[in-house]
DNA sequence: ACTTTCAGCTAACAAGTGTACGCCAAAATA
DNA sequence: TATTTTGGCGTACACTTGTTAGCTGAAAGT
């Protein structure tokens, strides 16, 4: 069944995604990353890219895939680690910066397809963090018994400043990085006790 | 001293900004604008460019500078509005969806450099929102006898989730915008109260 | 009135782009 | 074994890009 054929195809695509990853940098977005260069770097001729891709959106979209898939083990190892127990919040932000530092470009990726120029990219990474919310949404009703819809907004609300801090630590050396994550951590607290202060009159307000 | 001269050079100059900043949109960033094509806009031979620009960038650094100033006005607004009595959160979501509204090319060039190739454009952009955020920051110190440090992290968190609502509000239909500033409101208002709250924590601690 | 300055022009260039076409060798299939 | 499929290649084309060099006419300066 897996040809010696399919399996080479399989490889160079490969190759393509890789190259085109490895380029990413602070320096180099997608959309300036030309056919011919991602082609190059893969070690292929520029017509041979075609046999793998249509165009450089179609790589584009396996790209935000790919880094939807490195969300989500984010959020997998985030939870790991709070059932060793811990504040749920300090060890979310340290775990999200660490995934910062290693995937630096796929999150680069993200956030600048997020306001791009392309609206399936955007729709593609809206869906990618939809999903990463969504999932933490759940977890904040489940475990601190929210109101529904309070739960999704603080979820909104933390993905989203969790987000930016992580696009500001791209940035920055350690020493800010640790400042950062300071304000960070007091922020999400803002959030969920905010959170946490209406939902309980919500409540009240239902029981009486 | 206004010469015929100087005055008609600053006229082609204004002429290649608006040129520039008529053609950014949705599905053009400001990074895949060339130079001929904003010169042509603008009705000029495109080695004029240079009579008023070294390149690219600078223009780009002119059109950041230019968002600021309506940043600023968009502060001055909602200020204004606020004076005349009404909820805060609710006036400043308001303006702020408002203001998108008619700037929306503006608010998409900050949101694009922000995470853009050029270290210097995020620099700009970083610097715009970060005097938006400590004038948001002053002010709610001073109305609500906040902690310095819990306003200034207090107005960074409400900046973040502001902006990213209007990040989000780019790509909606009038029904799905009302639903955002909803949720946008709720959000503020978590904050506000997480903030007050804790605040008040560390006055009490002082005062024992 | 004479000279200098300079915004804007045209022409031209080298470099890079996406993509169409056709060829080939090796794997897959019959 | 004979045939078909297909991943990869080289060539070629039409475009667009930023930028240099040099010219011109009118405003500014003397």
């Amino acid at each position: 069944m897996t040809g010696v054929r399919a399996q080479q195809k399989e490889k160079t695509r490969r190759q393509l995604i890789d190259a085109a990853l490895s380029q990413l940098s602070a320096e180099r977005s997608f959309s300036s990353l030309s056919l011919r260069e991602v082609a190059k770097e893969a070690g292929l001729a520029p017509t041979s890219f075609y046999r793998h891709f249509a165009d450089m959106d179609e790589l584009g979209l396996t790209l935000v895939d790919e880094a939807g898939l490195t969300l989500r083990q984010l959020m997998r190892q985030a939870r790991q680690r709070i059932e060793k127990g811990g504040s749920v919040i300090n060890i979310s932000v340290r775990t999200f910066m660490e995934f910062i530092d290693d995937n630096a470009n796929i999150f680069r990726l993200l956030l600048r397809e997020r306001s791009g120029t392309s609206a399936e990219f955007r729709a593609a990474v809206s869906r990618e963090i939809r999903y990463f919310t969504l999932e933490l949404a759940d977890y904040l009703q489940a475990a601190n018994q929210l109101d529904h819809q309070i739960a999704q907004y603080q979820a909104d609300a933390a993905v989203t400043v969790v987000f930016s801090a992580g696009a500001d630590a791209l940035d920055m050396n350690q020493a800010e990085r640790e400042e950062l994550s300071h304000r960070t951590i007091s922020q999400l607290r803002f959030i969920a006790r905010g959170a946490a202060d209406f939902s309980s009159r919500i409540k009240n307000k239902k029981t009486t």
